[in-house]
RNA sequence: GCGGAUAUGGCGGAAUUGGCAGACGCGCUAGACUUAGGAUCUAGUGGGAGACCGUGGGGGUUCAAGUCCCUUUAUCCGCACCA
């Protein structure tokens, strides 16, 4: 067959047909498929794509042949650093390249047969976009769900400009190695902490992978302790977060994170020297590397102490990188004697260790990190751990001196950058009426094109005089705008709320709309996703809900992460290595459906794996088989004979197999399954062709029609052109997923396995509703198993129905 | 480091969730048809001559373990300014 004209051929029909078009008067069926949309690059598609789209594509036709009213758009996901990079690099406008790609993308994209209904396209980058995420950011500011606060970026001395973590090799720039430091900035943040609860407990009703579920639960990093104050010797308080209040009598020394204001402040003059050392050095390092246990533990004392509320006692305040600032209250306590770290960290700068806690059953080795029995504690001795960390929390919360606090390792969202192609944030900063928001009549805050990128210390719109230079829209005086953009993650947290309703140009999207369309039925992608853009879409929609707009607590409430297609040397692909594989020279030599097929074929879907093309031409011998079967089912006159005898009841049996089969496992995504199903099939079909003699040919047709509506969905092309070769005029598409006839499943005898003690023995044919007796009786009866079991006594008979029966002598 | 996952023939991968390991396909072997075959069709294909042995290694639970438990090794993914 001729794959490109057919291709052509059919992909005219369904743009004309609009077969892909969403019917919103069939809401009620709708089946929202959502793929991540995605980034425009500038080498076409790649085979992730096709791995994500082609297969996705696949479920969705299956969706609509079982009756849905479908929905697949598909978009792009257009701002981002690499179009900057790219055009800090050549000069090319971050705009130009990504509308040159976008037109790139698309043309492939619609060469790949899917069903995407183009009619709801959106760019992320386009003004008509860009204007409701602008929007968005107003409506959570007035909510108070977004402020500015001080938080550290990477910024490179050499280029004098703030670099992504992915520009940051081993502490150096990767444009000029200049060592990176940390700069505070003032900065915009999105509270997602005020639903980190509720983003927890969602996730018990999701229809996600578990290990995703279980990522963003550690993600969130719920943990319930306490805040316990120390009182510097200068007076000064400071909260330390803690789950293990039942050690608070071991504490022997407290350490504050470098970026802890009370460190400039308490640090002795002795000290002060080693200390801003030991600052400048932290500024250099990650958090990664910061949180590594195996990393050597190091800290300065800074020449003073803090008393312990408990007990009054003095001990040394430290600084030390192991405490994060941003996590808890960017101070710990230091119990050397019950924590890996501490106990290192003590042993080290040769810090008191007590042990507080004693074990049940165990030596005395220190340091004993599980629970235990409390001593050494006065007034809590012999308690439990968890009954003395409630008891000691409720003492000092009398005295004010602490409180239970649930604490989350999940951070607020930062979404400024200092960017230029991002969308500009909405707001306008005035010297007399401070952060205004710039006024929703006034959106779009409208990204200028001339822009200069070359980084030389500030970001490219805070150069621009026309941008920046603005009235406050209160008093009318100068103001400037924001000069900052925001992180494409907010483009990408409420992309599939503008889908359904992508053309309306009076609201991000009309509410009543989206929530007959939403929640996203199916959302496939990349598990790297598991734990920023999944969390931050939920934040989004949870926050939308609060205000009024949705009425839905979820945005995805199905979830399937596809695997990753690794280069053939089972390397992920990548330019450096030189193992991209591109499926461009497969579409041109087999055919998008070929491709398409051997995809949903050759991987677990969910796994991925390294590329190898060993078996793609298995499957055009495969679409030819069906061909030449197709030609002669065509040509063949329907007989008289309309006998159903056991040919005929095989085949029957196999089509209504792989409809059963093949149906279950498209809709679990089990494509490779799917496949290897329809293959059976063919097998069955080519044997009853291959039968001589008196046959029932309308049997034949029908089983033939059968698998080509099972195998429309996986080569929607071929399907089409074989469906009209059997004399169909409507798009294959039209009709409806065969069903499974039970009955047609049902046999007299079925073949079980026999094992004499565990051990395989033979297989024997036995009645479906096998009894005891009956079992016995058909064993014995069995010359070979009778003569191993003779003069030997049958302790137990285990019979396991319709697959084994042991026997134990 | 923390968090998550994976490991099954020469290869890609199945296995109804504790019940015949290796479905389906690639590759390979033999044969048929052919002037020819990188086409098509038929048969075979985990190892071992065999008793038997086999799901990364070691231990365990069970009538029964790829599947459950303990332990160990290797590989891959994410880590908050890449998207």
């Amino acid at each position: 067959m001729d794959m490109k004209k057919i291709e052509k051929k059919w992909q005219a029909v369904w743009e004309k047909e609009k077969l892909a078009n969403f019917n919103p008067k069939n809401v009620g069926k709708k089946y929202y498929c959502l793929e991540m949309f995605s980034y425009p690059s500038a080498a076409k598609l790649h085979l992730g794509h096709w791995y994500n789209y082609g297969p996705t594509d696949s479920f969705v036709r299956y969706k609509k042949m079982k009756g849905f009213e479908v929905f697949q758009p598909m978009g792009f996901d257009a701002f981002g650093l690499p179009a900057e990079n790219y055009a800090i690099k050549t000069g090319i406008h971050p705009k130009d390249s990504t509308d040159k790609n976008i037109v790139n993308m698309e043309q492939t994209l619609r060469e790949m047969g899917a069903m995407f209904d183009w009619s709801a396209e959106i760019k992320t980058c386009e003004e008509d976009y860009y204007k409701w995420t602008q929007w968005l950011f107003l409506k959570l500011y007035e909510k108070g769900l977004a402020y500015r606060k001080e938080a550290p970026v990477n910024w490179c001395p050499g280029c004098k400009t703030v670099l992504a973590n992915e520009q940051v090799i081993n502490g150096v720039c990767e444009r000029c190695s200049s060592t990176v430091v940390k700069k505070d900035l003032t900065q915009w943040f999105f509270k997602i902490t005020e639903y980190a609860e509720e983003l927890l407990q969602g996730l018990n009703g999701l229809d996600w992978p578990e290990k995703t579920k279980l990522m963003q639960k550690n993600w969130i990093g719920k943990s319930t302790g306490g805040e316990i104050e120390f009182t510097a010797e200068s007076g000064d308080k400071f909260k330390v977060f803690t789950t293990r209040a039942d050690t608070l009598f071991g504490v022997s020394y407290v350490v504050l994170a470098p970026e802890h204001p009370l460190v400039k402040k308490l640090t002795s003059a002795k000290q002060k020297k080693a200390v801003e050392a030991y600052i400048e050095e932290t500024a250099k390092t990650n958090e990664i590397d910061r949180l590594s246990t195996a990393r050597e533990k190091t800290g300065v004392y800074i020449g003073h102490k803090a008393i312990n509320p408990i007990n009054g006692k003095a001990v040394p305040i430290y600084v030390a990188d192991y405490v994060l600032y941003s996590y808890g209250t960017g101070a710990v306590m230091g119990v050397p004697s019950h924590d890996d770290r501490d106990f290192v960290f003590a042993t080290k700068y040769d810090l008191p260790i007590t042990r507080v806690i004693k074990g049940v059953n165990c030596d005395d080795t220190l340091p004993f990190t599980d629970d235990g029995i409390v001593m050494n504690s006065p007034g809590f001795d012999g308690m439990t751990s968890e009954e003395a960390r409630k008891a000691i929390i409720n003492e000092l919360v009398k005295t004010g001196k602490a409180e239970h606090k649930t604490n989350f390792r999940l951070r607020d969202w930062l979404v400024s950058r200092q960017r230029y192609w991002g969308a500009p944030i909405p707001v306008i900063h005035c010297d007399k009426c401070g952060v205004v928001p710039v006024p929703y009549s006034d959106l779009p805050v409208k990204l200028p094109y001339d822009v200069e990128f070359a980084p030389d210390g500030e970001s490219p719109l805070a150069k621009h005089q026309g941008f920046m230079n603005v009235k406050c829209p209160i008093c009318g005086g100068d103001a400037h705008r924001d000069p900052d953009t925001l992180d494409t993650f907010v483009c990408s947290s409420w992309y599939y709320l503008r889908y359904p309703d992508a053309k309306n140009s009076k609201e991000p999207f009309n509410p009543e709309h989206i929530n007959k369309m939403l929640p996203v039925d199916k959302y496939v992608g990349g598990a790297e996703h598991a734990c920023m853009h999944l969390l931050y879409a939920r934040f989004i929609t949870k926050a939308l809900r609060d205000m009024g707009y949705l009425n839905f607590d979820e945005p995805f409430k199905s979830l399937v992460h596809q695997g990753i297609i690794l280069g053939p040397d089972g390397m992920r692909m990548s330019k450096s290595k030189g193992n991209i594989i591109a499926p461009d020279p497969y579409v041109q030599e087999y055919g998008s459906d070929v491709l398409r097929l051997y995809l949903m074929f050759g991987f677990s879907y969910t796994e991925g794996g390294p590329w190898s093309d060993a078996g793609i031409k298995a499957i055009t011998k495969f679409l030819d088989r069906i061909e030449r079967l197709a030609t002669k089912v065509a040509s063949t006159p329907n007989s008289k004979y309309n006998a159903i005898t056991s040919a005929e009841k095989d085949l029957l049996y196999a089509t209504n197999y792989a409809i059963k089969q093949v149906d279950k496992d498209m809709d679990s995504f089990s494509f490779n399954t799917a496949v290897a199903r329809l293959m059976e099939l063919v097998n069955a079909l080519s044997k009853f062709d291959a039968i001589e003699g008196e046959k029932n040919i309308s049997v034949y047709k029908d089983c033939f029609k059968t698998l080509i509506m099972l195998l429309a969905p996986c080569a929607p092309h071929f399907s089409e052109e074989i469906w009209e070769m059997l004399g169909n005029r409507n798009s294959i598409f039209y009709s409806k997923y065969p069903e499974c006839d039970e009955n047609a499943l049902v046999k007299d005898e079925i073949e079980v396995a026999v094992q004499i003690n565990s051990k395989m023995r033979g297989k024997i044919m036995v009645p479906n509703d096998l009894t005891e007796e009956q079992a016995k009786e058909i064993i014995f009866a069995n010359q070979k198993l009778a003569s191993e079991l003779e003069g030997k006594q049958i302790k137990k008979l285990i019979i396991v129905p319709k697959r084994i029966i042991n026997i134990i002598i």
